[in-house]
DNA sequence: GACGCTTCGTGACAAACATCACAAGCAGGA
DNA sequence: TCCTGCTTGTGATGTTTGTCACGAAGCGTC
């Protein structure tokens, strides 16, 4: 059982009928900084809708890096909580609260109940396919067709877009991991990019100035 | 008005009822090999259902390189037809015929109907998102993890599996294209998988020998 | 058969990136 | 204060891949 308004507040496009379901059957559950909300391999038994915080949702492979696929924030769903769950497979990402996280995780049942019964439910579900697709697909380009330094800045404005902030706090090496390079060459890129005035190296956190230049 | 026979060899799993409305209201579309079923930046308004042939999904760089995302083959849905659609959005993809190729096309209101009405429908159109993320994600990782080499044998094993055929009848230049490489390193590439037995080079096409070495 | 067109193989070189090695800076704890 | 661990910067070097240049082979056309 649910606060309406926190349904409200996060998923303002949801009918007031299915906003009073999600209400009744929902679960709230916390997650801390690096807690995991899905490893790889594992199975669904529910749809999870993010209401606070960011999670971060990557592949890993042999060495442990984590490859990033995308943030998801407030107001969306982990798409693959919802069509894994709708077919009783299992997942091939992990998925890491970057911040405090707080979620909704509604029985898998219903969730095939109000595709038939609620537009905004069908509308939402479907969007956010969607919207995670483009995202990999938008991730893949990267990979495909960029050279290390494009990928950097594409991956600190989107850090920066998710996190609502210029300021990067995170570490050389879990960039680097992020982005499957090494240290070494994330150091150096940086570099160039603050000799261009594209950020700015602080002791703790890179500082975005102007991202202009780079993107396309 | 489309023959209830074709929808039934095809989509088995859908429901007599549902098959006899795709059959009142689909339209058969034929495609020669090179015709484009999409294309990037296009909207849609049907929802497109192959019934034979093989079409190639691909994303293009500047220079006009096709790099491969996935193939479609009958029985199963461009599921960017479907959830563009749905949302009234831009495809990002190209989608191209590679053989000759029959589809149905369904006006996308019937979609959303038929998402509430039919379970087989429904399922049919999640298990296909779900397929279609997950190649993608297959891709994504070749292009992030592997070296060219692998990502060579991966593509052979495809084209292998979807064709139905051991030959590959596709020119070094195109597979390249296809790898976003070029053709001079695959060239050398396959001179090597030949060398050590894993591909027989012919000289209108390349025959896989056993690929067990190379897939994890 | 001569000509163009496309495909393919291969050597030489360049660019991007990974890896190794080492040093310096900083924070926290004993 | 010293030690330890974590992070970062940077030079040297190797690997992978892309690019350029060139020549050969096949194929259709006139």
């Amino acid at each position: 059982m649910v606060e309406e308004q926190l349904i409200r507040t996060n998923y303002p496009e949801f009918e007031p009928e299915l906003v009073k379901n999600i209400a009744d059957v929902a679960v709230v559950k916390m997650f801390e900084p690096g807690d995991y909300l899905m490893k790889t391999g594992q199975h669904f038994r529910n749809v999870i809708l993010i209401t606070q915080g960011i999670v971060k949702v990557y592949r890993e492979d042999d060495e442990g890096n984590e490859f990033l696929m995308y943030y998801l924030e407030s107001g969306q769903a982990c798409a693959l909580s919802m069509i894994c769950a709708a077919r009783f497979e299992a997942s091939q990402l992990m998925a890491k609260a970057e911040t405090k996280v707080e979620v909704l995780t509604v029985p898998l049942a219903k969730m095939d109940e109000w595709m038939a019964k609620y537009k905004s439910w069908y509308y939402f579900v479907l969007q956010n396919y969607r919207a995670r697709f483009d995202e990999v697909l938008n991730t893949l380009d990267h990979v495909a067709f960029r050279n290390m330094d494009e990928r950097l800045v594409f991956f600190l404005k989107r850090y920066s877009d998710t996190h609502k902030t210029k300021n990067i706090k995170q570490s050389i090496t879990d960039i680097a991991s992020e982005l499957n390079s090494s240290r070494e060459v994330i150091s150096r890129l940086l570099k160039k990019l603050s000799e261009n005035g594209v950020v700015k190296l602080s002791k703790d956190h890179i500082e975005l100035l102007d991202l202009s230049a780079y993107l396309r």
